[in-house]
RNA sequence: GCCGACGUAGUUCAGUGGUAGAACACUCCCUUGGUAAGGGAGAGGUCAAGAGUUCAAUUCUCUUCGUCGGCUCCA
């Protein structure tokens, strides 16, 4: 434990006494130190923004008090009988492992805490910490239990980095997609489809891009591309389980006394497209690539701009496969993933995501498809996260998680090792004995979903995309009337690249201001000197000069790189 | 879904219990231009929707919808 993190325990332990002060019925629950602050969890508070404020004042009054933090190991009986008006407190008594637990003593506040604090408040610099925000939180995260309150801290060991947080949270706020989408009309949202996207032609331009990108790499890897309904009878997915495990999230239809859904995933009807033909084990790997419209009934709360839509694009991909040939082709999708990602200049974060609690099928079987999961992560020297209990209930996942502006990780690509669907579906192919035997599943979306991964993409690159992505590449600005027909020209020349003539009743300043605010990577200029010379004065993204050439000379530059 | 905050012109935001404001964008006119805003005029709003309190509500209260930050969830 380091001391920022024995200042953020403390300083949960401050904002406890603060509360108590003022609001003597409340029952505590959680109060650890987390990234870059703390928090605390109380129930009977109700509280809102506003009176944080006075809260922090208080903390910041006590901590100059140089309060002492005495701690104290008593027997589970004494704490129960200290805490007996605290409910939550009494439960984490009882989970607490051994005859004694222990206890921080500040003033008369006496907290159930492990600890460690520091010594005294005199270490805790006022200006170094501040209350942010409230929230609910359930009681041990779990959703059955009662919603708490959670106050939220920031705390640092210097005003210094509390004040570099501050700037990387408004640094972020600049590369929010949701503000860069709207300036560089990318896409917009309406609340008559919440959780769907509306593209616009700038936008769309990004996602065809990608959708290019990625068909090119799925080609190269022996995938073929198939498509499949949107809806379909709800035995589909009862069959395949998914009815009993998320019919609550699932858009349903009554069509003449029948039920349909909204499909909100592709596999079963991949698992049909395999079942059209006997399959021989020569025909095997299959690996089908499918750009799939899902719709998911997210709940309201959990929307959140392109990253968690309704209506979601998976660049999907199903492969099935014999047992011998998982490890094989397994790494074949990390190395895809890995091409993918580098070529996007992104660096993915592995997880292996284990056996849920609802799983089907048979424990030896997931053992078996986690550990060659394990196999194939290490062959590769791949570092890795674990996510417990994480995996769908069907098998176990290696997931990619990638950090958005404000840090948070958001999956994007996974891979999912399933013996279970095939066997749901009774898939077969016939083995080289003549014998009937289930092939094996593999899951694998690389984008995740074009949605997120162009929120992602977007606040990776601060809206200044790559010149293969940008969706206009070039802006042509004519000085006057009389250079129109020479940037028209200049634009016809450069075939193939996404121009656009900025040929408005403007001043040339104004256009390319203009044009800067909406991140083009080049600005060509063209003007009497430009005409006369047969050539094109280019700026480049981010205000640096690259002087005057012919335009020969500029696609021989871009194409270099 | 839950907790909290927010919702005013196309956009970013002021503002008020008594006829609704700016900047940018838009339209028109003037200007024919050399690297981040040339000048002028005009148009544009049921102040998210509904209900209540009030002589009067965009402003106060409640409900609904939507967005954001958390929690939970994410096949």
């Amino acid at each position: 434990m380091n001391k920022e993190e024995n200042i953020r325990h403390s300083l949960s332990h401050i904002l406890a006494i603060a509360i108590k002060e003022k609001y003597p019925d409340v029952k505590f629950g959680f109060g650890p130190a987390i990234e870059n602050g703390f928090y605390y969890d109380f129930d009977n508070l109700k509280i809102t923004e506003e009176d944080l404020k006075e809260i922090e004042k208080r903390m910041k009054h006590l901590v100059k008090q140089n309060l002492t933090f005495e701690q104290k190991e008593i027997s589970k009986k004494e704490a129960k009988e200290l805490f007996k008006e605290q409910p939550y407190k009494l439960e984490q008594i009882d989970e607490i492992e051994g005859e004694t637990v222990s206890t921080y003593k500040t003033l008369d506040f006496i907290d159930l805490c492990a600890g460690p604090h520091i010594e005294n408040t005199k270490e805790i610099k006022p200006d170094t910490f501040k209350l942010d925000k409230l929230a609910g939180a359930y009681f041990k995260g779990d959703e059955k239990n009662q919603m708490l309150t959670r106050i939220y801290g920031i705390a640092f060991e210097s005003k210094e980095k509390l004040d570099d947080y501050l700037k990387m949270l408004e640094e972020a706020e600049k590369r929010d997609h949701k503000k860069l989408g709207k300036e560089l009309d990318l896409f917009s949202f309406h609340p008559e489809a919440p959780g769907c996207v509306y593209w616009h032609p700038k936008g769309m331009i990004l996602w065809d891009m990608l959708e290019k990108f990625g068909q090119n790499i799925r080609k190269k890897y022996g995938y073929e591309k198939i498509k499949t309904p949107q809806i379909a009878k709800n035995n589909l997915w009862i069959t395949s389980g998914h009815w009993d495990h998320y019919k609550d999230d699932m858009f349903i239809i009554n069509v003449e006394e029948e039920i349909y859904c909204l499909k909100p995933m592709d596999c079963p009807f991949n698992i049909q497209i395999f079942q059209t033909k006997q399959r021989s084990y020569k025909d095997l790997p299959i690996r089908y690539t499918e750009i799939g419209h899902v719709m998911r009934n997210e709940k309201s709360g959990e929307l959140n701009g392109l990253f968690r839509v309704r209506e979601i694009t998976q660049d999907d991909s199903h492969v099935f496969l014999r047992e011998d040939q998982i490890e094989e082709e397994i790494s074949r999708l990390i190395q895809m993933i890995n091409e993918y990602y580098s070529a996007l200049n992104i660096e993915p974060n592995f997880f292996l995501s284990t056996r849920p609690d609802n799983f089907m099928g048979e424990i030896e079987t997931w053992d078996k498809a986690e550990d060659d999961l394990k196999n194939v992560l290490q062959k590769h020297n791949i570092n890795y996260g674990l996510k417990e209990k994480d995996g769908a209930f069907y098998g176990p996942k290696i997931d990619i998680n990638i950090k958005d502006a404000l840090k948070r990780s958001w999956q994007v690509a996974t891979i999912q090792l399933d013996f279970q669907l095939p066997s749901k579906f009774k898939c077969e192919y016939i083995d080289e004995k003549g014998e009937k035997k289930t092939p094996v599943m593999l899951h694998a979306a690389i984008f995740g979903s074009f949605e997120r991964m162009i929120g992602i993409l977007t606040e990776h690159y601060t809206g200044n995309f790559p010149f293969w992505l940008a969706p206009v590449q070039i802006s042509i600005i004519p000085v006057s009337e009389n250079h129109k027909d020479y940037a028209y020209k200049v634009k016809q020349e450069l075939l193939g690249v996404r121009v656009e003539v900025r040929d408005e009743n403007e001043t040339v300043s104004k256009k390319i201001r203009e044009v800067a605010k909406s991140k083009v990577p080049y600005i060509i200029t063209v003007g009497d000197k430009e005409m006369q010379n047969n050539t094109v004065s280019i700026r480049k993204r981010g205000n640096e000069d690259l002087g005057e050439m012919s335009i020969q000379e500029f696609i021989n530059l871009e194409n270099k790189k």
